[in-house]
DNA sequence: GTTACCCCTGTAGTCAAGTACGGAGTCAAG
DNA sequence: CTTGACTCCGTACTTGACTACAGGGGTAAC
């Protein structure tokens, strides 16, 4: 895009995106981010794109997906062919609607917890867990 | 409750809960399952109580929760006093909220990506990317 | 020109969450 | 009353995801 942009030292980058320098370069050799080439005997550089793909690295793994799930998701923009790219993409997508569907539940639950905490005290058994046998 | 659905020995109870033995006892280890009294030389009996309570864990879990955060959650039920079971249950409440509000986003975009998907072909920056610049 | 600060490469250590295993005991079937 | 499957308990190993560190080098400011 613009190469006005490509700044950032690895330090810069790791603060901008809130990790430490030592999580890029370990996400470097998972290839979950691409070293960029560096200038003879210099230093290497990183711009917004860098920062942006980092920033959905740590989004998608606080929902709970690993890192080699979202190196599969990453790979969906990377030149992954179409038909492979398609059928990767439905795969995830019936995953995340799993997920919301099991945190849902939870959220319903919980909220209903916090109205009902301190209103009702004869119960014992706990709706969180009554209502949450999900199938697999 | 009844007594009478106490029947499910260690190895049962993983199976109908699809885990290891060993991952059932390190859960006791933990404090997320509570291990049944023994009689005397005898073995532990499981009932559906605790089929449902590790079917719950195993559900937070793969929405990343982490164990000591699902113990918090186990914790509302088991006694907590009121006010502090309701304070967790708020900070957990946002917390899913949060969780969910991301997942939908993934979602938009995986929808998308697969409708659109061999339909585009000029793109090459990736919207899954691009959208989810997710504050922290 | 040396001091401070950051970079590069590689290897080793840590922490959470299991998973495996060895040795002894239990229990029901044949 | 022994055999096979299972339980109990403890300890050790593994995997995923970092995190730290050692040893070497560049560059910019003083």
């Amino acid at each position: 895009m613009n190469d006005r942009s490509e700044q950032l030292t690895i330090g810069a980058f790791a603060k901008t995106a809130g990790v430490n320098v030592e999580t890029i370069r370990f996400y470097q050799r998972q290839g979950l981010l691409v070293e960029p080439e560096k200038p003879y005997g210099g230093i290497r550089r990183y711009g917004q794109t860098d920062v942006a793909r980092l920033g959905f690295i740590k989004s998608a793994q606080r929902l709970g997906f690993s890192l080699d799930e979202i190196a599969e998701l990453l790979r969906l923009e990377d030149g992954a062919h179409c038909g492979e790219a398609r059928e990767l993409a439905e795969r995830k997508l019936g995953d995340v609607r799993s997920k919301l569907a099991d945190l849902q539940r939870i959220e319903a639950v919980l909220a209903h917890l916090v109205a009902q905490c301190c209103a009702t005290s004869g119960e014992v058994n706990c709706p969180l867990i009554a209502s949450l046998q999900l199938p697999e």
